[in-house]
Parts: structure tokens; C-alpha cells; sequence
DNA sequence: CTATAGGTCATTTTT
DNA sequence: TGACCTATAG
């Protein structure tokens, strides 16, 4: 096949420079994943065999489609040999081969989102500032920042200037004892160790260059320091890296993703070939103009104006309702008509946002106009209270010494194990450092215990003994239903909700679980329990099927994050206003660009249809505020702000109104601004 | 151990 | 306004 006829010049260029480092600038819809999975295969035209090319993406779906791409080109064969995955999902592998070299245990398991809030919960509680100084999640949040930052507990309580970055240090050194002791390895340290590994064990470096001699990544402006590291020590030696992304949709810095990855990369790597892909065959022509006007305002970043491959279309329309409740409303006739007129189908349309609260309006009317939709994001499978303890119970099995995942199932089913007991056994494992589960068999043998705590840990120890020698493998699934039979689990589930139908909605839940551990069995060469939980605690929320709801033919509801990488043929923007898009938060830290970039990822996403609402007030925490409209909006259209607009945040001008410049004061709505 | 009441704090969430 | 955590009483 001749690779290039498919493709147009820039990305042409992109494909065949193959050695040395290229850097291709891929604005919104320009035919980003096109290049990767072409220049994939004509890498092995050119004689790269498959085992030797490395694909780095940052989330399983996306590895999942570059992977089904590549091999739609390649064939399977081919495909299967390359490796292309996450980070972590790279992290874990070279962990798994190499872990003992920085002395990891064998069975070690990751610590998941949840996992990581329990244990900052627990360290607060023991270093007693569980007080309102800062919320468990901040904490947290802050820590894996500093992790992110290459920041040790020490150096960052040498550098913390305030109290709640020294409590943060403080949190940290207990957080990372704790998960030792439990042979436990969160998402940071993953990347953290893999590094480790690569800096500190020149051999187990040369194995992974010697292997991979062509190296790309996907999304690049979302790299974080520890990835651009990884980057680095596996590509220094040969330099054949190409990485693809837009500085411009960049939305993920409050996480550790660090733009000025993408934007020193020629800096970084010296002669590297810069790639500017600015032909779109998303979207048409003024839905870019309105895109180009924005993003241009934000001045650290690479230059580029997208052309529209496609005519110039509808103009961008915006439209100013009352408050949030008539912009529903508004959005759900307006999009009704459109299908109605046979101008689209429901699957097509996508409402965009900014928080997760806006939908609420949105969803009341949609319900009320009887209009199917998907909300994606919300609350996940993998939250439930019945999933997460049947994991917590085979996350035992992988692995003994577990302790948010004993603390969580100690008592459930009940076994008189009270706040006592487990404050009891909590300093037993703090005096002797030794595990919590461990902690609690010793104290129940030293009769430290109440007789029922005691009987009930020592059973519960028994049991998980019983289903845990060894790695299930095969039987994985009945096992698994035996472990849950032996502490009778269905009737705690039973026992511990009132309405029937909701505890066989729980029960139902449970028995998915094992479902997908069936699943996993059948199509694994080697299933192990460790794996399966890998896959889980790594690939937890990725069931969000954009394709599905097409097919379904459901509107969409998401956030602006979540809508990164998607698009739609029509698509609303909800809530376009100051303190909201951009956040008021985000003005208070300014870092207003990156709301720009959200709005920029906002307006890409639609294809042939872009409507952007306002409301001229929105009930917020129960207040009604006056709301302005963004200022997104004055430099998407070229207009300046009229008389009385003012940014969120300023103090109102004139004369004769309170300041204190939060415009939360209850007032009567006089006329409409004008727009 | 559970059920309830009160206080608190509210972006975004790839792994 | 409402979700979620913690303290308290039964």
C-alpha cells in the first residue's frame, strides 16, 4: 500500500522522518491518530520489526484504538508484537520484571484513587490535624504534586512557606510509610519507580533502549515531569522519538500535565524536526474562525491557525438566557427541532459544560421533553460500596498485607470488630511495623481483643488463607465466589438494605464483578488475580462509549474534560460565563489560559453546528447571582464588552453597589444586558 | 453497630 | 442547595 497518497504534505512529513527526534504540533481534528498509526506502518515498511516500536498513550482507550488501528493497517499479528499502552501500564510491567532491583515485593498492588484518600484520611487522623486546616482530598491532591515534583517529604517541608504545605509534607512521609508497610504502590509511584529503575540501574536502562528503538508519544502536552523523565531515559541514546500533541488543549496542568513539556521540546531535544498540522477536517470554517480568535489570546504557546478542510457553514450562534433552568429548557427545544427537522439525530448532539453540577437543570429538561441521554462521567461501577469491598476481599488474596483493603472488609460482614479494636491493632502494627492485618492476628492471639473481634479476625484470616494460597490463576472465579460463600457476603448484602429490589441491584453488581473476572480468565494465555486487579485499578472508569451513544442514539452530557479527543456533529455549550468558563477559581489563580484552552476544546469539538449559552442569572449554593458573560465570548467575536460588564472578580463600577467584589448580592432583574 | 443530625464546603479527574 | 463526613445517641 503507498502510505502516502492518503495522506496530505505536512502530515506526509511527519510519517517518513523516522529518525531523530520530530515533534508534531497536531491541532484540534487535524488527523492526529492518522499520523501515529501511518507512520507506525511505514516504520515497518521500512524494516523496523514490530517488537522494537514503542507507543505511549495516556489513557487504555486510546491505546486500545491506536493498537485496533495499527492493526487494521498492519494486520493483527504484527500489532500484537508492538508495544503500545499506557504509562502505568508500562510502569507496571518493568516494575513487575525488574521491581526487586529497587527491593519491591513480589505482590505488590496498586493503590487506587480511593485507596490513596483513605490512607491520607487515616495519616491526618494519627497526626491529629484532621481539623479544618485541610480537607483530606486537598491533601492529597497536593502530595501527589509534590511526588509529581520529584519532591521528597523532607524537601518539601523544607520548601513549604505556608501551613498546609508543611501539614502536606508532613501527611506525605506517613502516606508513603503506610503504603510501604503494605506493599503498596500508588499511580505516582509507579512512574517514580520506573524512573528510579531507569537512572539507577544502567543495565535495566540498556534492556528497554536496546529494545525500542522507535518511541512515540500520543498526547504529549499532557506529560508530566516523572513521564518526561521516562521519555528521556529510554530515548537519550538513539533519539528516534516522536511525540504528537497541541500545547493548545492542554486542560490537565492542575494534575502535574506541565505544557512546558511540549513547548521546550525542541529546546530539550536539539535539531528535532517540528511538524505543524493545521488543516482540519473536523469542523467547518467559522466554527475554527471562533476557535483560532480565542486560543490566539493566549500568548505562551506554538503558533497555529486551523484551516478548515470542509466549506466555511453555520456561523456560531450564542444565545443569553434567563438562568440555568430556561437555558435547559432552551437547549432541549432548540436541539428537538433540529432532529425534528431532520437536521441531525439525537446520537449527534453533545451538551458541554464546564462543572459537574450544571447538568442538573440540563437533565430535568431532557426528562421533562422525554429526550434519551447518556451523563458521562458521574459516579463509576468501580465506586460502588458492594464492588469496591468484593475487590478490597480479592485484593487480600493478591496480597496480604493490604491494609486500606483489611480496614475496609474487617467488619463487614459484621464481626464485632469495633473503633476499638482497630484503633488497638492500628498501634500494634505502628509499634512493631509490621503489617495491619498481621497487627490484628498478633493481638487476637494476645488476647488484645475482644472475644468476638478476636474469633472474627482469626476466621477471617483463616479464610482468606484458604482462597489465597498461591495465585488462583484458572479457578480464579470460583474461588472468588467460594471466598465470598465463607463470610457470606450475599446476606450481609441482604441484611444491610432495606428494599429487595435494591439489594438484588447490589447483589446483581457483586456478580458482575466475578463476570468480568470470567471475562478476563477466558481471554488471558496466563490469568493471574494480580493481573486482574491491575486491569481494574488501571482501566476503572474507561467504559465511557462515546460510539455507544451514538449508536444509541442519545444526547451526550459531559464536561469539557471529558470531551477532549471526541466530536459531535452538533454541540451546545452551556453556562459560557464569568466565574464559571473561566472558572472563578481559575481566575483567583490565574491560570485563566488553560481555561481558554478548555473553551478552545469546547469549540473544536463540534463539527458542523456550535451553540454557546448564557443565562443573565444562575442560582449557585442556593444563592442567585447576576451572572456576565464570559469573556471567552468578546474575544471569540471581536466585540468589546459593553458599558457594565465587568470581569468576575473586579469590583463593580459606578456608583451606590456594595463591594467586596463577589457579585452575590440577591437583586431584582432589570432588563437584559446588552450581548 | 446503625441511624440520624449537624457542620462543612463546594472546578476539572487520563492512571 | 445538597453531598459527604463526623460525632452522637440509642
Amino acid at each position: 500500500m503507498n502510505i502516502l497518497a492518503h495522506l496530505n504534505p505536512e502530515q506526509a512529513l511527519a510519517v517518513t522522518t523516522t529518525e531523530g527526534p520530530v515533534l508534531v504540533l497536531a491541532g484540534a481534528g487535524t488527523g492526529k491518530t492518522r499520523v501515529i498509526t501511518f507512520r507506525i506502518a511505514h516504520l515497518l515498511q521500512q524494516g523496523a520489526r514490530p517488537d522494537q516500536l514503542l507507543a505511549m498513550t495516556f489513557t487504555n482507550k486510546a491505546a486500545r484504538e491506536m493498537k485496533s488501528r495499527v492493526a487494521g493497517l498492519v494486520g493483527k499479528d504484527a500489532a500484537g508484537e508492538m508495544t503500545v499502552g499506557t504509562f502505568h501500564a508500562f510502569c507496571i510491567k518493568a516494575l513487575r520484571s525488574h521491581g526487586k532491583l529497587l527491593g519491591l515485593r513480589d505482590g505488590f498492588s496498586i493503590c487506587d484513587a480511593s485507596d490513596q484518600l483513605a490512607t491520607v484520611r487515616a495519616v491526618m487522623r494519627e497526626l491529629k490535624v484532621s481539623d479544618a486546616l485541610a480537607r483530606p482530598g486537598q491533601v492529597q491532591a497536593k502530595l501527589s504534586l509534590n511526588k509529581n515534583k520529584r519532591l521528597s517529604h523532607g524537601a518539601a517541608l523544607d520548601a513549604a512557606s505556608d501551613a498546609v504545605e508543611e501539614l502536606v509534607a508532613r501527611v506525605q512521609q506517613r502516606y508513603d510509610e503506610q503504603l510501604r508497610r503494605a506493599s503498596l504502590v500508588d499511580f505516582d509511584d509507579l512512574l517514580l519507580l520506573t524512573l528510579q529503575l531507569l537512572e539507577q540501574h544502567p543495565a535495566a536502562r540498556e534492556e528497554f533502549t536496546e529494545r525500542y528503538r522507535w518511541i512515540m508519544v500520543d498526547e504529549y502536552q499532557d506529560t508530566n515531569s516523572p513521564q518526561y523523565e521516562i521519555i528521556r531515559a529510554l530515548a537519550g541514546g538513539h533519539r528516534n522519538l516522536c511525540v504528537v500533541g497541541d500545547d493548545d488543549q492542554s486542560i490537565y496542568g492542575w494534575r502535574g500535565a506541565d505544557v512546558s513539556k511540549i513547548l521546550g521540546f525542541e529546546h530539550d531535544f536539539p535539531g528535532a524536526v517540528v511538524v505543524r498540522l493545521e488543516t482540519n477536517y473536523r469542523s467547518t470554517g467559522f466554527i475554527l474562525d471562533a476557535a483560532n480568535r480565542v486560543i490566539a489570546h493566549n500568548t505562551k504557546r506554538h503558533e497555529k491557525t486551523l484551516r478548515s478542510g470542509l466549506g466555511p457553514g453555520l456561523h456560531p450562534s450564542i444565545e443569553r438566557l434567563e438562568d440555568e433552568i430556561v437555558e435547559g429548557e432552551w437547549i432541549v427545544r432548540d436541539l428537538v427541532r433540529r432532529v425534528q427537522k431532520d437536521h441531525c439525530r439525537l446520537g449527534d448532539v453533545a451538551i458541554l459544560f464546564r462543572t459537574g453540577q450544571q447538568p442538573r437543570p440540563l437533565e430535568t429538561a431532557l426528562r421533562a421533553g422525554q429526550v434519551p441521554y447518556v451523563l458521562v462521567g458521574g459516579n463509576s461501577f468501580f465506586d460502588r460500596k458492594e464492588v469496591r469491598d468484593v475487590l478490597a476481599y480479592m485484593r487480600l488474596l493478591a496480597n496480604g498485607d493490604d491494609e486500606s483493603s483489611w480496614l475496609r472488609i474487617v467488619n463487614r460482614p459484621p464481626r464485632g470488630v469495633g473503633k476499638t479494636s482497630i484503633d488497638r491493632a492500628l498501634s500494634r502494627a505502628g509499634d512493631q511495623t509490621c503489617s495491619v492485618p498481621l497487627a490484628f492476628e498478633d493481638a487476637a492471639h494476645a488476647g488484645e481483643l475482644p472475644t468476638a473481634a478476636a474469633t472474627g479476625v482469626l476466621e477471617l484470616r483463616e479464610i482468606l488463607a484458604r482462597f489465597g494460597v498461591n495465585d488462583p490463576g484458572r479457578d480464579l472465579v470460583q474461588r472468588i465466589g467460594s471466598l465470598l460463600e465463607a463470610v457470606s457476603y450475599k446476606a450481609e448484602v441482604e441484611r444491610s438494605t432495606k428494599d429487595a429490589s435494591e439489594a438484588a441491584s447490589r447483589w446483581a453488581a457483586v456478580l458482575e464483578v466475578l463476570d468480568m473476572a470470567e471475562h478476563y480468565v477466558k481471554r488471558s494465555s496466563k490469568p493471574t488475580l494480580a493481573k486482574f486487579l491491575e486491569r481494574v485499578a488501571l482501566a476503572a472508569n474507561d467504559d465511557t462509549t462515546p460510539e455507544d451513544s451514538k449508536e444509541r442514539n442519545l444526547v451526550t452530557l459531559m464536561t469539557l474534560h471529558a470531551a477532549k479527543g471526541l466530536e459531535f456533529d452538533e454541540v451546545y455549550l452551556a453556562g459560557v460565563e464569568e466565574g464559571l468558563l473561566p472558572h472563578k477559581r481559575s481566575i483567583e489563580e490565574d491560570t485563566v489560559d488553560e481555561e481558554r484552552r478548555l473553551m478552545y476544546v469546547g469549540i473544536t469539538r463540534a463539527k458542523r453546528r456550535l451553540v454557546l449559552t448564557l443565562t443573565a442569572s444562575r442560582s449557585q449554593y442556593g444563592t442567585r447571582a447576576e451572572s456576565m458573560p464570559s469573556r471567552f465570548l468578546f474575544e471569540m467575536t471581536g466585540q468589546s464588552p459593553p458599558e457594565g460588564w465587568r470581569p468576575w472578580g473586579s469590583t463593580p463600577k459606578g456608583r451606590g453597589r456594595k463591594g467586596g467584589g463577589r457579585p452575590g448580592a440577591k437583586r431584582k432583574r432589570r432588563g437584559t444586558p446588552a450581548r
